[in-house]
DNA sequence: CTTTTTTTGTACTTTCTCGCATAAAAATAT
DNA sequence: ATATTTTTATGCGAGAAAGTACAAAAAAAG
């Protein structure tokens, strides 16, 4: 039943009974069960169906539901965050830079089997974030991090001479972040992905004037 | 202990016991509790909290959970629309206009005791939608009003000079609806009310070029 | 004053939800 | 083989949550 892997081949292992699943892909499997339902629409029984796992592995591995719930939630982010960066980088003019993020984002809004799921934070983080602080956090150095990520490629292109001299680059940067927001919120309020690609379009069209 | 009102004076009240509530309060209430935790987050022992009403009476009065929260989004959603409209109307320049609504959607999220409470479709509705066709149809339409009342007042503002006169303003609406969200998002997220402000105007400024 | 009508308030039942205790299983170490 | 270690699996108990039955209360009607 078990594919020898790699690890299994050359890590010693350690003493006790082996176990029954790979972290990484349970904390994925959480992800999707949260996902569909919040945060608070989730419960560690829930959890416990999506990943296989019982309840009491699951607090041995990960903690309760808040614990769990704080790691996918922080995995999002550092998933959208690199999936950002790598649609920014390379050789692209600007106009095709952004509609490289925007695709990428909406690869992941419809990402799930069957209807659109939207964004992970908004689904699942934005509720919780008015009384819990840590999450509130979370999700506002995200935000930070995205709007930073616009700005410096709106800067870059501003120093290309793609922008003019005098565009306000922190402005045009809130803009592109909230183009990504109000696609977030339209998908999963059941906007088509073709919509809200010609959406997107039209939202770049005006950025990058 | 009651006030004597023009309704109790007036009207022929009707045969049983007296409700010893006003619906619409009780809505209010409702709504400020829903608003705090979410859908989910919220049980019928907080709403009966917050109204005062015990279990059975909300269930005769506005049936289960689920018949409540609706009836909560729809009121939310009516509210909001009539506060864009008369933003919108009367003699402003676009750009005041268009900062009269953002300053009215600023007076809703801040409208709560202490912290912010962002938008209550943000809060309640975004969540549920994925897995509530009924929800996600009031949020789907809700938005497209919004974007809609948008775009009548750029469409008459390309009209009166105030633009271009080849500006697209289905696109131009769909920024300053992505403003909106944005603005809806960050203040749940933590962001304060000044921030949200300048933010408002920095994208009005690119939004009227 | 009694009856009828409608709402309120209490309490019961069932089903979730979570944490925890404990036994069983599966590996290594000796 | 036996002991040790670590994980899995089952199940119990306390408390939350939702629906509902039923008596008490508060009004109008006769």
């Amino acid at each position: 039943m078990r594919e020898s892997t790699k690890k299994d081949d050359l890590v010693i292992r350690p003493r006790g009974r082996p176990r029954a699943y790979e972290p990484d892909v349970a904390l994925r499997q959480a992800t999707d069960a949260f996902w569909k339902a919040g945060y608070a629409g989730t419960s560690l029984d829930d959890i416990s169906a999506a990943t296989g796992m019982n309840r009491p592995s699951l607090r041995a591995a990960f903690g309760d539901k808040h614990a769990i719930y704080v790691r996918t939630l922080v995995d999002y982010w550092d998933m959208k965050s690199s999936v950002m960066h790598d649609a920014l980088k390379g050789d692209h003019s600007l106009k095709d830079a952004l509609m490289r993020v925007y695709e990428a984002a909406l690869a992941i809004y419809f990402s799930g089997e069957g209807n659109a799921r939207g964004c992970f934070v908004l689904g699942t983080a934005i509720t919780e974030a008015a009384d819990d602080g840590e999450i509130q956090g979370i999700v506002r150095n995200g935000l930070r991090k995205l709007d930073a990520c616009f700005e410096g490629r709106l800067r870059m292109a501003r120093d290309k001479g793609e922008l003019a001299k005098d565009a306000d680059v922190g402005a045009l940067a809130l803009l592109a972040s909230a183009t990504m927001h109000t696609i977030a919120i339209r998908a999963r309020a059941g906007t088509s992905k073709k919509d809200l690609r010609k959406l997107a379009q039209k939202a770049v069209t005006i950025i990058t004037g």
